[in-house]
DNA sequence: AACCTATTGGCACACGCCTA
DNA sequence: TAGGCGTGTGCCAATAGGTT
């Protein structure tokens, strides 16, 4: 523990009692909302969503106001912005608890005539809300918060000359199968925290907060017509992407089938009887048992464990040099080292030697890739002592992979595959099988060099996924390879960002600005999670995220942020975007319009774990405040 | 010499477990 | 159930030998 640690749990701990014991303390006084705010909020939120948020917003909403009755704190405050009239109220605490509870009977209602067939989505909308808005259009004059929140809708969507994307709130279709089902626990908003009015992004400026927003594109991926479900099947269906890993080279079989057939053979084989049981089980790529002729590499234990590969020909040819090291091509230089044969070499040999082969066709040994060249190296190097960089291996560790583009990290033991374009290392993934990783370099190099790049195994395996990827840039290819490792996601769940169990998973960044464990709320399924763990991530990194989806799914999402970054900066950068965040991320402490004070719970220190508090009372009424500020901004532009 | 790429080192963070 | 925290590792950058 750092020093201090004593007295920052301390500090945690006072943190801790005081937000719960709600309403006794002035901290709690500024995280809560008056009746009449939630009033507003509740109305709003309930025209927007058919209810179903003000659902989630009641049943956590009521205890609360009791506890505000019972201590004392039930004086209305005035949710207009300063000077303005207060709307009037809908009726004590007590009418709002029998009104909501009666709604809620109605939607449950509908909800069981729904699942017969008898009810139509759009009833659900029909069914009276408890709190009304005051007929006709509002206007500043008597807008209250709500109005405005609606207004700044508006506002933001005419100034950026574009229309509210179809995930937000306000344009969300019904959701009947959702809309009366029991709602989503409240979340915490790291981008509720209130920022400038300058600085309201686009997309905050018209949503109600980060976490409504969520949950209406969750309402719109349902039917979403991106939902990559033939990548992610259901759970029943394939409970781990890992095994569709480029199902397309595997017949969608997952893990290859292993069937008869001669491997493609390396240039000493011919110097020595080739291993023929571990080779005869080297499995096809994608042709299965119509392509008995296609062989598409070696097993690692027909080139490593066995007395005969390139490796232990380097080996002798260290030790004075053999007729191996004449067949083979290895030399010794000067200095003592082991000379190999160059890959170029060594495919021509072998290119050679395919067309002496007794493969069934020239097709398939033309379209038979250039073959693993590593074992010899990495033996070579073992054997000759040599130290530094890629000799570095410790004495006992396990060789390295004989597939191009694949090593095994030192301490996890994966095999890592990696493709370098322009001189950088894109990592590709860390895989459990080696041949996964072969395969990943294979299409990651075929999509982003080209078909005349060297590859482990035959171009012609990778087709159909190449033509899923085909014209998407080098870093979405990256991602599309990298998301289908098998290490993408580590936990119980199919995808990254997301943990729990059945029924029950959160999704979850570990650091979300200045914020540490942020969860973005409890969903039934894991796709679900996934979804809205994606969303905060480009949220937050825009193109750069990682994640569990194809970017193309969150179009909107990831437009968005570019958008407001280039307006906001004059271009995306990530500099740009990490200064954004960091003005995103300042404690909210802004004086709301009605002269009360709120804020969220507070930016923990540096290295202190844990996810801030799902208060809902501080995070509406923040991202409410932005709302306004927005007004208030584009109203001051328009002068 | 320039480029390629295998390997290592290590930081940041995902995620599970524990506690209140 | 939310928050705190430790562990394991994904991912990136640096390094250095091999190849052209």
């Amino acid at each position: 523990m750092p020093s201090g640690g004593t007295e920052n749990k301390k500090n945690d701990s006072q943190q801790k009692t005081r937000r719960r014991s709600r309403g006794g303390s002035a901290e709690a006084k500024t995280n809560d909302l008056s009746a009449e705010d939630w009033n507003f909020l509740l109305r709003w939120q309930g025209q927007q969503d058919d209810g179903n948020w003000t659902l989630a917003l009641a049943e956590r909403l009521l205890p609360v106001s009791e506890a505000r009755q019972s201590t004392g704190h039930a004086e209305p405050r005035s949710s207009a912005p300063a000077g303005e009239p207060s709307p009037a109220s809908a009726g004590s605490l007590e009418q709002k608890e029998a009104s909501l509870g009666e709604y809620r009977e109605q939607v449950q209602r509908w909800e069981q005539a729904q699942r017969q067939g008898a009810a139509p989505a759009a009833q659900l909308r029909s069914l009276p809300f408890p709190f009304h808005l005051a007929q006709g259009a509002p206007s500043p004059a008597n807008a209250g918060l709500g109005e405005l929140l609606s207004m700044a809708q508006q506002a933001s969507a005419q100034q950026n000359h574009a229309a509210a994307p179809s995930c937000w709130p306000g344009s969300l279709p019904p959701s009947p199968t959702k809309a009366a089902g029991r709602p989503k626990r409240e979340t915490s908003s790291p981008c509720s925290t209130t920022a400038p009015p300058n600085l309201v992004p686009p997309w905050l400026g018209q949503t109600i907060s980060f976490t409504t927003w969520f949950q209406g594109s969750r309402q719109e991926q349902e039917g979403d017509l991106h939902a990559p479900a033939q990548q992610f099947p259901s759970p029943g269906a394939s409970p781990d992407p890992a095994r569709t890993l480029f199902a397309d080279a595997r017949g969608g079989s997952g893990r290859p089938e292993r069937r008869p057939g001669r491997p493609r053979r390396q240039p000493l084989e011919r110097a020595h009887t080739a291993p023929s049981d571990a080779a005869a089980a080297w499995p096809d790529a994608s042709r299965g048992a119509s392509d008995p002729g296609a062989h598409r590499g070696k097993p690692r234990a027909a080139r490593q464990g066995l007395r005969g590969g390139r490796g232990e020909a380097a080996a002798e040819a260290s030790q004075g040099g053999t007729e191996l090291e004449a067949m083979a091509g290895v030399t010794l230089t000067r200095a003592g080292r082991v000379r190999l044969p160059s890959k170029r070499s060594l495919d021509a040999a072998d290119e050679d030697f395919l067309d002496n082969d007794d493969s069934p066709t020239g097709a398939d040994r033309k379209s038979a890739a250039a073959p693993p060249s590593k074992a010899a190296k990495g033996s070579a190097r073992i054997s000759a002592g040599a130290g530094g960089g890629a000799q570095k291996r410790q004495p006992g560790a396990a060789a390295s992979s004989v597939f191009r583009g694949v090593s095994r990290h030192r301490l996890t033991q994966r095999w890592e595959a990696s493709l370098w374009l322009s001189g950088k290392q894109m990592y590709l993934g860390g895989y459990v099988n080696e041949e996964d990783a072969a395969r990943a370099y294979d299409l990651a190099a075929l999509a982003c060099k080209g078909p005349s790049v060297p590859t482990n195994f035959a171009a012609a395996d990778y087709e159909g996924n190449l033509s899923e990827i085909r014209g998407s840039s080098r870093e979405e290819i990256v991602a599309w390879v990298r998301r289908r490792s098998s290490a993408f996601s580590r936990g119980r769940s199919r995808f990254r960002g997301v943990s729990g169990q059945a029924g029950h998973w959160e999704a979850r960044i570990g650091t979300f600005g200045d914020r540490k464990n942020v969860s973005f709320g409890i969903h039934e399924t894991e796709e679900e999670a996934a979804r809205q763990y994606d969303r905060a991530l480009i949220i937050e990194k825009g193109r750069a995220a990682k994640a569990n989806f194809p970017l193309g799914v969150y179009d909107v999402e990831v437009a968005s942020f570019e958008n407001f970054v280039a307006k906001r900066f004059g271009g995306c950068t990530s500099a740009a975007a990490r200064a954004f965040l960091a003005e995103m991320a300042l404690p909210f402490d802004e004086t709301a319009p009605n002269g009360s004070k709120a804020s969220l719970p507070p930016v923990r220190e540096k290295n202190r774990g844990g996810r801030p508090r799902n208060n809902a009372a501080s995070i509406i009424y923040a991202s409410a405040l932005q709302q306004s500020l927005a007004v208030r901004g584009s109203a001051a532009a328009q002068t």
